[in-house]
DNA sequence: ATACATCGTTCCGCACCGTAACGATTAGAG
DNA sequence: CTCTAATCGTTACGGTGCGGAACGATGTAT
């Protein structure tokens, strides 16, 4: 009994440390490990990354709407914000429309940094599927966004930042 | 320029924030936090679902031993310990040989929790692949595991319980 | 016999997170 | 216009989990 209950006559890809599920939790765990690493040189956690990209996408926008669509708690952003803004990535702007808000803005250092960013990004991509080929990453691809889709994930929006629902 | 840097001309299958890269990623939280929550009706958490699975292979093992097969410091083993043996599933023995060491086993009832939870697991690994094919799980399998294999991941050892080195 | 390594344990500081308050500001009701 | 409730950002606080360092007890080597 080394393997399992008694007398489970699973198919091998389903058993619980060796099986997809297992195998999917393990290499998650290693890919982010590993991009968080290949971030740090540049001072950046792949947080920072994702509200960079966002702060991109839509300018302007309050550390409120950013938490929202992000999923980040308002105490959070604080902080998050106020580091990027320390180092000259991203400004605090006013807004004329409601004083209260705050209008996020990258810098030109901002922007020249997420793009920096981003070319080690897809160089991770590109890390994580070597030794596949371009029919295999493609099949792969498709497999595991039908598994997401199957659980209402959101791209772009890591649940490790948003655990309640 | 909302969804990369200027003139990317990648495979759509390499953005992060989209990519494999990340998907795994997000997939992998999802899946180990549904894990986990399965589990929890037990008052098991899933490390120590590892625990109990690695001691019913290795009966009389040390608390070090073990901890270092799954990389977990000796210092947290001590609570993990603790904690099964208050629920009555492992008994920590004398070691005749080494009166230091404990000799670690599964009690009648530690053996009964690890096949229900062996049970609930080998059900979560039927979940994540539910809505594929036979022949799509067996090919997403072996694609995961030419990954894994490409990162020198162990079987049944989950690298979050040990990041240094 | 003495010095050193090993096992399990406890202790302590660190880092992180989210809730609950708070002042400032805005929107809505009367 | 006034008063009240909601919203934005911020701060303070408590709880939690982790791992390194030290410790006593025991084993091993010289």
């Amino acid at each position: 009994m080394t393997d399992g209950p008694s007398g489970a006559d699973e198919p091998s890809c389903v058993q619980p440390g060796a099986g997809i599920g297992f195998l999917i939790s393990q290499l998650g765990y290693v890919i982010s490990t590993r991009f968080r690493a290949i971030l740090a040189p540049l001072g950046l956690e792949p947080r920072h990354f994702l509200v960079l990209r966002h702060i991109a996408r839509a300018e302007g926008s309050s550390q409120q709407a950013l938490g929202q669509a992000l999923h980040i708690p308002a105490s959070r952003m604080v902080g998050l914000v106020d580091t990027l803004e320390q180092r000259g990535l991203v400004e605090r702007r006013a807004n004329p429309r409601d004083r209260r808000a705050r209008a996020l803005h990258l810098t030109e250092e901002g922007r020249r940094m997420l793009e920096e960013a981003w070319r080690i990004a897809l160089g991770h991509e590109r890390a994580v599927t070597a030794g596949l080929t371009g029919e295999e990453r493609d099949q792969l691809f498709s497999l595991l966004r039908r598994l997401a889709f199957a659980r209402e994930l959101v791209p772009g929006v890591h649940p490790a930042l948003a655990d309640e629902e």
